[in-house]
DNA sequence: TAAAATAATTTGACTAGTCTAAAATAGTTC
DNA sequence: GAACTATTTTAGACTAGTCAAATTATTTTA
C-alpha cells in the first residue's frame, strides 16, 4: 500500500496532536491543523481506516495504528535528517528549513537517507534538539532534561531541544535568540500561566506562555559558560 | 502557473523528443516514452497548450513555447545538480542516482537548488558529463569535444560526455567499463550503423551502434595517459 | 428532560489525470 | 480516386482529493 503525501500529511497531523492531549483525535483539530474543510478529513480517515493506518470511529475521533505510527516515524526520520543537511551543509535560514524538509520528507528513498545519515556522520539529533528515530524507526533515548516548566526563578539552565510544530512559536524564540544551546536564568514564574526569562546573550528579558515553556526541553546550567 | 510533477515529466518528454529529432513531436511519442495512452497525452497536450507551455497542433504534433523550455532548463538543472550531489557526497551507485534524481527534481525549490550549487563548488558539469545550466537557466558553452563518430580506426581518444536518457544504453556502457574519463582506442567503424573501441583498462573490444556512438561525446587523448 | 448549541457526517459537485472503446483523420497503396 | 491502415481524437467512465450545503449526532444548558 503506497500513501500519497497528502495522506502521509494527514497521518503525520494526527501524530503529533495524538502527542499533545493524550485523547483520541477529533475531525475539525485536523481540519484546522491541514487547513482543510472537516468533510474533507471524514473522507480521508475513512479511507486511511479502511488501509488499516489509523482506527476511526465515527463521532468519536482516530488514532494511529501501529503501521501508521511507522509511516510517520519514517517521515520524521526523513523530515529530520533533512533538516539537519540543511542547516549544516547548506547555511539554511531557520525560517525556511521547515518548508523545504516538509516538502522533501515524502519524495526521498529509504536509501538516499541512509546516505544522508552516513553522510552526515550519524547524528542523533537535528538542529532543533529533537531525537532521529534510526533506520529501525526507534527513537534514542532521549538527554536528561526537563521541560523549562520544571525551573523556579532564580535557576539557570541550557535550552537542549527546541519544539518546531508551530511556525509562529519557532519564529519568536528565534527572534528572542532562543534556540538549541542558549543559556536561560528563570527570573520570574507567576502563576498566570507565564513564564519569564534571561537569555545569557541577550539584553532584555523574554516571556513565554507556559505552554510554550512546557515544550522547551532544558537541562540545569552546570556553572562555566556555554 | 504552477504546475503538477506529471505535467513537467510531459515537458521534459517533449524537449528530449525534440532534441532528438528536429521534428515537432507526436502523441505516439510521447505516450511511449511516458508508459501512458495515447488519449491520455491528447488531453495533456490540450491543458498545456492552453496554459502556454506547448504549442500543439491537433493531429499534426506539439513543440515547446518559451515558457515550456525554462520549465524544462530548470528541471535539468535540478536533475543534474542533484546527480552530482548523489554521485559525489553520497557515494551512489551510477544505476540509481538517476531516479532519484528523477523524482526529486520535482520537488526541490530553486533556494535548495542554488545552494546546493555552491556547496558542490559551482560545477558546471554533472558525473555524465552533461553541461549545468546556470541559475538563469542558460546552459555553458560545452568543451571541445565531438561526437565518437568523428574518428576512425586507430585514432584514441578520452570520452567526456556520455549520454544518459535511455536506461539501457547507460547500463550498457557502464558494465563495458565506458563513463567520462576512459580512454578509447576506435578499432573498426565497418559501415554499418557499428563502431568497434577498445578501453585503455578493458580487456576486450566493445561494440557500439552508431546511435550510441554519436551521443558519445569525446576529445582526441593527448597522448599522456589519463 | 427538552431545547439549543456544537461538532461531525452525508450528499452532490468539481478538477486533474488516467483508462477503454469507438469514431475521425491522415497517409499510403493500388 | 477509392480503399486500407495507422495514428489521433472524442466520448464516457473511474479514482483521489477537495469543497459547500444540508443533515444528523452529541453535548450543553436551562
Amino acid at each position: 500500500m503506497t500513501l500519497s503525501p497528502i495522506a502521509e500529511d494527514y497521518l503525520t497531523a494526527i501524530y503529533y496532536l495524538q502527542t499533545e492531549h493524550e485523547r483520541a483525535v477529533g475531525t475539525a483539530e485536523i481540519s484546522e491543523d491541514l487547513g482543510v474543510t472537516p468533510p474533507s478529513v471524514t473522507s480521508m480517515l475513512e479511507t486511511l481506516d479502511e488501509q488499516g493506518f489509523v482506527e476511526y470511529t465515527p463521532y468519536e475521533g482516530v488514532e494511529l495504528s501501529a503501521e501508521g505510527e511507522s509511516v510517520v516515524l519514517r517521515l520524521v526520520r526523513n523530515h529530520r535528517l533533512l533538516e539537519t543537511f540543511l542547516v549544516e551543509c547548506l547555511d539554511y535560514p531557520w525560517s525556511e528549513v521547515h518548508d523545504e524538509a516538509d516538502r522533501l520528507e515524502h519524495h526521498v528513498s529509504d536509501e538516499f537517507v541512509s546516505r544522508l545519515e552516513a553522510f552526515l556522520g550519524e547524528p542523533t539529533t537535528d538542529p532543533h534538539g529533537d531525537p532521529i528515530p534510526d533506520s529501525s524507526l526507534s527513537i534514542p533515548t532521549e538527554g536528561p532534561f526537563a521541560p523549562l516548566t520544571e525551573y523556579g526563578p532564580g535557576e539557570t539552565v541550557v535550552v537542549e531541544q527546541v519544539p518546531h510544530r508551530d511556525p509562529d512559536v519557532r519564529e519568536y524564540l528565534t527572534r528572542q535568540g532562543i534556540g538549541p544551546g542558549t543559556r536561560l536564568s528563570v527570573e520570574d514564574a507567576p502563576p498566570i500561566d507565564l513564564v519569564t526569562v534571561f537569555p545569557a546573550s541577550g539584553d532584555a528579558s523574554v516571556p513565554l506562555p507556559t505552554h510554550v515553556a512546557r515544550r522547551l526541553g532544558v537541562r540545569a546550567a552546570d556553572g562555566t559558560s556555554n
